[in-house]
RNA sequence: GCGUCCGUAGCUCAAUUGGACAGAGCAUCUGACUUCGGAUCAGAGGGUUGCAGGUUCAAAUCCUGCCGGACGCGCCA
């Protein structure tokens, strides 16, 4: 891609300059606006200034031994020190014509391809997936799915919460209230019930809670009987999230819950231990942290008194399992960010139980979701909201937005676009804010048709399937293979949507440089808006000749790129809408 | 009490992590059209980026102090 090329020619005229350079930094972007250039660098101010030397006369002798004149026109210092790249219009051109030929669409395949764990969604056994899930499940999905376009390898693991002391009140409530029509009607609900029946028993009654511990135990130590009650909550419960994740399209590669490293705790408990890196302290096993000022109050806990493990102890059990399983170069904990402190700890420890790892640990944490009152996102009766309710609500407002829209089409058409539209919009609310904000969830912004929304974008999409659909009907023949070498944009209109497009690769590589889908989703608004404004003042299939097919080759290719990215965020595109 | 994150237009949010004049949508007002799908497009008003200092070519972004909010702080996950 053009960015990169720039980038690379710029980083051999810096070595030439300053042997010394740390060429990393030496970045080129896409210009934040287009009177500057196409592309701008802002490397050789922050090099001048480590140098101290002069920014302007620095930028200007790099700007001599840049070899660019195949692909830009001219390249300026401006301001400060900016270095700004105006391309050659043939240069633009060449681009929009390989993608044309399908040889790339305006983004590159990863030159050092990592592999990635991403761990997201993480629901617990015998509960329902409820709001609090969503986050997590969406932008975990997507960071995957952009990820893999890149041509990453990914490994996706939904760490499942199955295990730990509720399944000795559960294994209680399952012997003795258990409702078996109530279990065969909604089996997580079931459990749910029964659960809150024996937690408010124990309240009550110490011996309940004396029988659940028992219970707790036996699982534990391997008990036939809870074993199999366990085995039957557990795949319960997966048939449930497997019913959502389906609706959803987010699909894992691996599910290993937290009982997976049941086997695993007590040898990396012991490690840790001998090496000194743990000590006993109130009777449990501690870590402390007395050289890190943000930690040092708060030692972590990998061994309770009574010798059993916690959150933390799993957690590094599962870190060094995927660490010697998949060799990845990235590990992803899609988690809120009230966990910052747990994977603080988490990743201290581990770099001193494998100081060799040489493995990219990050926790890319979320806000909250609020309801319209900015507290937490409740029902009206102060319930936690489930995730199915939710997504019935989505595809219902959905329906009676497309039925009022396009009432002629048939129900079950206007079933499936509502279910695309309503999940779109749902998603796309989420993967739109900076993912650290909180956000107030807003039943009428995600589905408003205009403004930054999933629909906008899809309705975008869909003018351009219905002028593709309206060219087929008239039997005309189209190929956009054919139509590349016509692929010069002329009108102002064409030359800033295609400009537009050269950037999507760009945009792809920052959404998984930061781990920010939002990126994307501004990208796409922001193309959606510029094939607006190419189509009110383009007419295509009015026109003749070279320009009606060179239109015709920048609908298709603004089509294709909105609908690769969408996908890219898990959004689909109907025909139509 | 300590710590983390945050405070941007009336409202909901951006701002590629220190870059050029802080941008969108909603709401308000004004326009365009014999609709290649009007679920469209154009324009206007609206800001001392919580407050006060500091750092530098450059600060919403970094540092210090205050005000306000959310979250977290050894045996839950």
């Amino acid at each position: 891609m053009l960015h990169h090329l720039l980038e690379t020619r710029l980083q051999e005229a810096v070595a030439t300059v300053l042997p010394d350079a740390d060429l990393s930094t030496v970045r080129v972007r896409p210009c934040p606006d287009p009177k500057f250039g196409d592309y701008q660098s802002n490397a050789l101010m922050s090099l001048a200034k480590a140098r101290g030397r002069n920014p302007r006369a620095l930028a200007a002798t790099v700007v001599d031994k840049l070899q660019v004149g195949d692909l830009c026109a001219l390249v300026e210092v401006a301001g400060p020190g900016f270095l700004n790249f105006h391309l050659r219009p043939e240069a633009r051109a060449a681009a929009l014509q390989a993608a044309a030929r399908g040889e790339h669409l305006f983004f590159r395949p990863a030159i050092r391809p990592r592999t990635v764990v991403v761990d997201f969604s993480s629901p617990n056994v015998a509960k329902p997936m409820h709001v609090g899930h969503i986050r997590s499940t969406i932008l975990g999905d997507c960071l995957a799915r952009v990820l893999r376009l890149l041509g990453h390898r990914v490994i996706t693991d939904n760490h499942l919460g199955d295990w730990g002391t509720q399944f000795g009140k559960l294994i209680v409530g399952w012997k003795h209230h258990r409702d078996d029509a109530a279990l065969a009607r909604d089996p997580v609900a079931e459990m749910e019930r029964l659960y809150r029946v024996v937690h408010r028993a124990t309240e009550q009654d110490p011996a309940v809670l004396e029988a659940a511990r028992r219970e707790l135990v036996k699982l534990q130590q391997g008990d036939p009987e809870n074993r199999a009650i366990w085995e039957r909550m557990l795949e319960l419960s997966r048939a449930q999230f497997d019913t959502l994740y389906r609706r959803l399209g987010v699909r894992f590669d691996h599910t290993l819950g937290e009982s997976f490293y049941n086997p695993r705790l007590r040898a990396a408990v012991d490690e840790l231990v001998a090496r000194g890196i743990a000590r006993q302290s109130d009777g449990a096993q501690v870590v402390f942290f007395d050289d890190d000022p943000e930690l040092k109050a708060h030692p972590a806990i990998i061994l309770k008194s009574d010798g059993a493990a916690n959150y933390t102890t799993t957690d590094l059990a599962t870190l060094a399992y995927r660490l010697e399983t998949w060799q990845p170069d990235e590990i992803l904990y899609v988690t809120d960010g009230r966990q910052l402190l747990h994977f603080k700890q988490l990743f201290a420890i581990f770099r001193r139980w494998h100081p060799e790892a040489r493995v990219t640990l990050a926790h890319v944490w979320f806000g909250s979701i609020l309801g319209e009152d900015g507290k937490p996102f409740k029902t009206r009766a102060g319930d936690t909201i489930k995730l199915a309710d939710l997504l019935d609500e989505a595809e219902e407002r959905a329906f009676r937005l497309v039925t009022e829209k396009n009432p002629a089409l048939p129900e079950a058409e206007r079933r499936a676009i509502a279910r695309q539209v309503g999940l779109g919009a749902l998603k796309y609310q989420d993967l739109l804010p900076n993912r650290q904000s909180d956000y107030i969830f807003s039943w009428d912004k995600m589905l408003a048709l205009q403004g930054n929304t999933a629909p906008y974008l899809q309705y975008a999409a869909t003018r351009i399937r219905s002028l593709f659909r309206k060219l087929a009907e008239s039997g005309e023949a189209w190929d956009l293979r054919a139509a590349a070498p016509l692929l010069l944009p002329e009108a102002p209109a064409e030359r800033v949507l295609a400009r537009h497009l050269l950037n999507f690769g760009h945009t792809l590589e920052a959404v998984a440089a930061e781990y920010r889908p939002n990126y994307l989703c501004n990208y796409l608004y922001e193309l959606a808006g510029h094939f607006s404004d190419f189509y009110e003042a383009c007419p295509v299939l009015k026109e003749t000749g070279t320009i009606r097919t060179r239109r015709l080759a920048l609908c298709e290719l603004t089509g294709r790129v909105l609908q690769t990215g969408l996908h890219a965020l898990g959004i689909e595109t109907p025909e139509r809408m």
